[in-house]
DNA sequence: GATGAATGAGCCTTCATTCAT
DNA sequence: CATGAATGAAGGCTCATTCAT
């Protein structure tokens, strides 16, 4: 009765998280059966929980390492990158346009799944969005203080820039009109001019 | 076991309506259970079916409503606002972020519950999300024919500011470190300051 | 708020009984619901209990009469038919074919929807069949009696004359290839032949 | 909690069907609920979708195998007939009697539940029905070519014949007065002589 | 006599999860 | 590892019936 003979489960548990991220994107997390994901597996739903703990741990999974990606990703971009404050902003900006168009799915759930998260769970995934949030403040904070920048409020400013950015990753398809390059190009040229201290 | 005896008809619709608007914006559409919806207005699950034709039918309207009201609202604001380009938008901005500061929960809703829409209640909801969309990428393409302003897409542009803007109602709370024209003042100024051709 | 205004009460419960007739011919007495019978009647569900005690009264109703109406008819007919005990029970089946065609669907109810009669209903209707069943088996006993007819047990037989006779309703509509003469004349012929004792 | 631990799947799909038949023979298909079927099994509602995939794919079922069945058993019946057309019409018509009596709830369900079929389902079966009554209606169409028989109309008189000797198994009992045996001959006996010419 | 609103019971079905095999 | 079968909880919705107006 075994199907295909051999161990595959590492790559099991590998299709179940890549079906896992499609079928929550497409569907939502409450709207996700996991007998429709096992069908996309290709297993029934019962031998999914030799490979997850649960639905809801499978959930925080694909959404807690989205978020340690993002912020390890971050954090080696901005350590390669120099300059001034300005050009710092820009760097963070620019990649994260790049990161967010290429993780679209990801973005997606771990903003507006998170209400499906438990509260412990929910807890974690917020403190690490407010970790990469801080990374931005910070910037525009460094930027205010030297005088190049020129925000009312570094918070409320990086929500809005965040806000902004995060936006595109709701309607871009690979095949759509504008290139990956020219949409990040837009973006970081109007949050940068939003920011910026005009010349005298 | 009779409750307050005596048909309240039109009163208790409404009841339906504000308590199904307060409990898709906690729990999601796909969480909130009519007999949750039913506990919260004081009657039983049957007795919603006197007042809506079906849940779906309640996310609906709630919705439709919302985008009715928002784009009648805007169209109003519009009709005053008059000058330059730049000062239409202006314009269209802060009543945008006022507007939603109001109506938080339904901009919620409006926004991240269309998913759980079925197709033909799907598409008049985007048709309506469309028209609105347009009235600000009709601005932004004034202003630039205008030489006022200077945006590389009207259309990419117009979903980058709304993207911006419409962020604010995700943390807004009443009782928050600013106020309301703050909030207004600043994404006003942050928007426009994105668009607007830098003085040569 | 009233509808045509006047009283018409009694048209209202006789219309309540056609309809009732008629849908539950169609789609069974379970599967009719009072709502739908109210929306043919063009009044609203809660009024029918103006006219009817229950759903379950409605259905009792429309058998007995249809019960005691047969039995009536059916000793009016054997009261006129005079001759030999052969020409009594061609008269008995002449007249049931001919009255079953003409109340199909009360015929239909009166046959398979007793089961959805509670115990004391239901009784009651038997005990009606039962008369109207023994009509039959005295006829054939009268006739086995007299030496012209061949039957080995008058009740079974009475059953199965019955039934070959009631099956015509079944499949009979007005507009169909026989006349109802015809289907008398067939059914007539079928059942005395079943019965008569052979000449010598 | 757990009942006769281990699972016994094809054991209790059947133990399904036979209670499946025997409440809707009971209490109607309408009437018969999942939760009462399942205790009768002795399991939860919700187990009774690992065997079936709806309630109305069980009533399909159940009808669908009886009329299947039936027209199998005729045809090696008819099949092993010899002699005149008589002779087969009277194997005809013992098989008939003989099966019927034997499966009594299933030939109920498959002649009053029909209705609640939805359309496709309802088209199979009566396309099944009305094979097996073109078996009967070739016989006697047979019978009065060969001058052997004298029927008005075969397929009028066909359906006659089948109401009354399907009629027996309304009111037949195991522990009634007669044997199984003589209702055969009494409506094999009724039936033949309702068709066959009279001796000059 | 008619109605809108309410009710409690119940229906079919789905779901995440467990467990012996 | 995988599976078929089972479960308890729940979910959206329908229904016959009641009652104040």
């Amino acid at each position: 009765m075994g199907r295909t003979a051999g161990s595959n489960g590492p790559r099991t548990a590998a299709a179940i998280r890549r079906a896992g991220l499609r079928l929550i994107y497409r569907h939502g997390y409450e709207a996700m059966t996991l007998r429709a994901l096992a069908a996309e597996v290709g297993i029934q739903a019962a031998s999914l929980y030799n490979h997850i703990r649960s639905k809801q741990d499978l959930l925080f999974d694909i959404v807690r390492d989205h978020m340690e990606t993002l912020l390890a990703r971050t954090d080696a971009a901005l350590a390669t990158a120099t300059g001034t404050p300005t050009d710092r902003l820009r760097a963070f900006v620019a990649h994260h346009v790049t990161y967010h168009l290429e993780k679209k799915q990801e973005v997606f759930i771990a903003n507006f799944e998170l209400r499906s998260l438990d509260p412990p769970h929910y807890a974690a995934i917020v403190a690490l969005r407010r970790a990469y949030e801080d990374r931005l403040v910070a910037l525009l904070e460094r930027g205010s203080e030297a005088g190049e920048l020129d925000v009312r409020d570094a918070r409320v400013a990086g929500y809005a820039i965040l806000g902004m950015l995060t936006s595109a990753c709701t309607w871009y398809r690979p095949d759509g009109r504008m290139t990956k390059a020219e949409i990040v190009a837009l973006h970081t040229d109007m949050a940068l001019r939003g920011c910026v201290r005009r010349q005298p």
